[in-house]
DNA sequence: CAAATTATAGTGATCGGTCTACATATTATA
DNA sequence: TATAATATGTAGACCGATCACTATAATTTG
């Protein structure tokens, strides 16, 4: 909030949008350089290796941006099986809110197909998978939990919640969100050894 | 069988192949030509109307393939959980015989990617997961399970499961898939009423 | 001035798609 | 049965558009 919009900042926003909405090689750079209104030169300036240099910042910067979600929800709402509900809630409002084009940038489909390019694109969506199961499995170890069990439950947890992100943007319906914010509870509340509420 | 290895059905194996290792737009008519031996001509003569053609006949094509492997399953595995997991454990064989490149034709992700492409081609991904709740949810609803929640527990099964794949493509693992066929069990049991082995 | 940034024109390569020519079957007619 | 006519399928050259990317000049900024 400099006052200037900084150009570079403009691009990595627009990028992860169209990314995460069209895909790798769905998405061209013309398109990228129109919508975010940047030149072509200034592109090439900022990220001069081009398309593939840009794509790995772009997901280095959801793993950042989802992380300080996690983080922010787990430390504003104490009960964890709560904070993780919440967590999820907050994802069907923004696909709702955006009509599902712009709730990036959580939905990790893209990895698969990046997965396919190269190898550094891979090693980054390795390592954005890691951080995310460390932050959850990390809390569920404060809960006491052991760490076989807290790793596991993550995993878990993440593949419900991207498998549910998968039919939620196929259906256009938040519906496959919120059930698995009910299940991620009951599983959590098992795990943790609570009766059911 | 008929001895002459129809040129159509190839050029669907490979495009499926490639469609779902690649994505839609990372997949090229001609490397489709090339893979397939079929020569671009005779693409157009089966295919009228192109690309966008092809990957929906392959779309439809993995659905029907897939829901006859669910069918399949649960009519050899008596016992709906144990026939779930058989079918998550062949998953993962799959992936692991293959070398995460042709377990083909089930892990959906592309679905995100060709939602945003054409109606047509979306509305034959919903089409694909509702044909697939259908089976999973018909066979807990024999089970005795009223019918919101046999839908349900299938609907999260489905989330589970695809998210798995996407964890397990992107790590090249097929842990987090046999991971969840631990834990659809543990899910089902529980929803079926059983006490947990 | 010098460095940082913007702005475009233009590069070869590849994209999906069209087109025509040709080869091989199958059927129709005599 | 011989052959003409039609249908089926193969083969690849070619098209304009777009792809990621480069080169270089102009402009702004410190």
């Amino acid at each position: 909030m400099a006052g200037k919009p900084n150009s570079r900042e403009t691009v990595l926003d627009t990028a992860s949008k169209l990314f995460f909405k069209q895909g790798y090689h769905g998405t061209g750079l013309n398109q990228i350089i129109k919508e975010s209104c940047c030149p072509k030169g200034s592109l090439y300036y900022y990220f001069p290796e081009g398309k593939e240099e840009l794509a790995l910042q772009c997901i280095d910067r959801s793993k950042r941006i989802v992380a300080d979600k996690w983080k922010d929800v787990f430390e504003r709402v104490p009960d964890p099986v709560r904070a993780v509900q919440r967590f999820i809630e907050n994802m069907a409002e923004d696909a709702q809110a955006t009509d599902f084009e712009g709730f990036i940038p959580f939905s990790f489909w893209m990895a698969v197909e990046t997965s396919a390019i190269s190898d550094s694109l891979r090693a980054a969506c390795q390592s954005v998978l890691a951080e995310w199961l460390h932050i959850i499995s990390g809390r569920l170890l404060k809960e006491g939990l052991q760490e076989q069990l807290a790793t596991e439950t993550a995993e878990v947890l993440l593949s419900m919640l991207e498998g549910a992100l998968i039919l939620a943007q196929t259906n256009r319906d938040t519906r496959h969100i919120l059930l698995i914010s009910k299940y991620a509870g009951l599983m959590l509340n098992e795990v943790l050894g609570r009766s059911q509420t």
